[in-house]
DNA sequence: TTGAAAGCGTTACCAG
DNA sequence: CTGGTAACGCTTTCAA
């Protein structure tokens, strides 16, 4: 395989210095135009193009930033990255993307190999086996060397920049509105209940049904979910479902429109999904919309005034979800 | 900011030369095992992590795979990258993502981004701009220097490994199906007409009913194609329909529903999605299936033995699409 | 206007 | 077993 021609080589063969073609290269008023010509010329017929891995260890700067995120399936996170790309293509800046697949050894050595020198800074969304593990130190051996931003998935005890949504509230307002229309049994439905979002979730959900129902928690599985539920509302147990991920809400809704029971809304469901999904369920499902794109903007923001030294103190910023009311609510 | 700490600073503080640090990170049998020991300690105490540009600027290796996309968006690419993730994490490689938006200008910028130095092959569908404005010297100027390899976006004109699917053949049997089934008046429909997957599919389409009956064809954005369809369903023009991407998919299918057509087979309709939309659809959408997974595994396999040095000609994969037969035929 | 040389952080060869 | 030195490809300071 034909190497890159570099630097070096193009000065032998012009017969002038390293340096010289250097400056040459990046218009310095230091070289006379002719030369100037004769190296660009040269350059361009022998297809030089300057190594990256060169420039960027000499300048201690890469102009990218990576982005850490455990799947691109999930479309919230999608929409996310949507967001991160909008803000950054309008910088110098670039991404690089590191997809973990939800596996803690994927994402330590997607940190690992981003972070020593690759990238000037890193926006993770931590994966799901890092939830459990609870093992930070990949990320705690950032502090201080690649700024760091989470986003969604969140650690805690992390002290960093952080973009959130306000998942207590947006279930328990999505919740609440189930008890003032009169649903006096509402079933919450979970795939996620590893993950920390999944459990504020869930505290949403009990905290609106708090001294005025029983609370019915279905935790598995899409399968599992489906089965119990096509059971409960069989036995009419419950009259409203909280799905709070895209897999539990397509399996309350499976089972739900077996059951029939959404046409005429016997069950009112409210879920997580993306809204070409949504809409074109029938009936069209009510969703909680965490507004990805947003939460992607408002991350890349922030980390470029993070980068810009304008920040000391870790930034940690919420935007809210709103109830997208369609026909199953 | 906090800077990583180098091997060179660790040299001064254990007061032993450059070389025996490196040497005694690197596990080197020139180094005894109590200076080894002490350099380890050292290393871990003051977070040493290896600067990834050094190491791979003077190994001239990086041991990552580029893997350029014109979006995610695309269930379809979605599948490519999770099948040639699962190949490549089986091996020493990592990967990195960039993602073009289907614009001309991001993909000629993460190329180049990428190619010098950055990875050590890359893996590309192109962008609809790209094909669009048939400039394609970005691509051509990697030759002989890092392994290209394109997958469903093809460039004939570059000679490099590809993995295709079948897209005429997908469609031209899919319609040949409809025909069949007695539908002698399919119009096509199709969002994609920038792009050669898409006038290959056409052309399947154009085959299968030559001699037979008119063609009938569609293109445009959604709305413009919901309407249209919806236009011609009114007036009995047509009794099914070969859409040949998820958008035009998704904009038949509401037409369809809308009219009341679809329950009733009234009209027949194949079309591109994911499965997961295809099945919650209603009635359940009958689809092309083009195995994005089994691509993105077969590109990952064949890009691994091109860097293995084990081939020589560029060479060339098509992968079949099957008709996933659902209830819309 | 041009060139020599140092240095970014590594690794590896060769001397001692 | 340890250390000096060159080199990877580039930029930049300083001298000529």
């Amino acid at each position: 395989m034909k190497k890159n021609i570099t630097i070096k080589e193009l000065s032998k063969i012009l017969e002038v210095s390293i340096s010289t073609v250097s400056k040459a290269l990046n218009d310095s008023y230091e070289i006379s135009d002719s030369t100037k010509q004769r190296i660009k010329e040269a350059a361009k017929l022998y297809n030089y193009k300057p190594n990256k891995l060169a420039v960027n260890l000499k300048s201690g700067k890469t102009n990218t930033i990576g982005v850490v995120l455990p799947s691109i399936k999930n479309f919230f996170l999608a929409r996310i990255l949507r967001g991160i790309e909008i803000v950054i293509a309008k910088t110098q800046y670039n991404i690089i993307i590191s997809i973990t697949n939800e596996s803690y050894e994927k994402e330590v050595q997607s940190v690992q190999t981003l972070s020593n020198g690759l990238v000037d800074a890193i926006i993770i969304a931590v994966s799901e086996e890092t939830q459990i593990k609870k093992n930070f130190s990949h990320l705690r051996g950032l502090e201080g060397e690649t700024p760091l931003l989470m986003v969604d998935r969140i650690v805690d005890s992390i002290p960093c920049d952080k973009v959130q949504v306000d998942d207590f509230n947006a279930v328990f307002n999505a919740v609440n509105q189930l008890v003032s229309e009169g649903r006096n049994s509402i079933a919450l439905v979970s795939c996620i209940d590893n993950l920390n979002v999944g459990k504020s979730r869930t505290k949403g959900y009990k905290a609106a049904i708090k001294n005025k129902q029983e609370s019915i928690i279905i935790k598995g599985s899409e399968e599992h979910i489906e089965k119990e539920l096509s059971q409960l509302i069989e036995l009419q147990k419950i009259d409203a479902i909280m799905a709070i991920d895209q897999e539990s809400s397509l399996a309350a809704f499976r089972a739900g429109k077996k059951k029939k029971v959404l046409n005429n809304r016997a069950i009112s469901l409210i879920g997580y999904t993306s809204t070409v999904i949504s809409e074109h369920l029938t009936p069209q499902l009510t969703t909680i919309n965490q507004h990805g794109k947003r939460v992607g903007i408002t991350s890349a923001k922030l980390l470029l005034e993070r980068l810009d030294n304008v920040l000391d103190e870790p930034k940690s910023v919420i935007i809210n979800s709103t109830v997208q009311k369609r026909l199953t609510s």
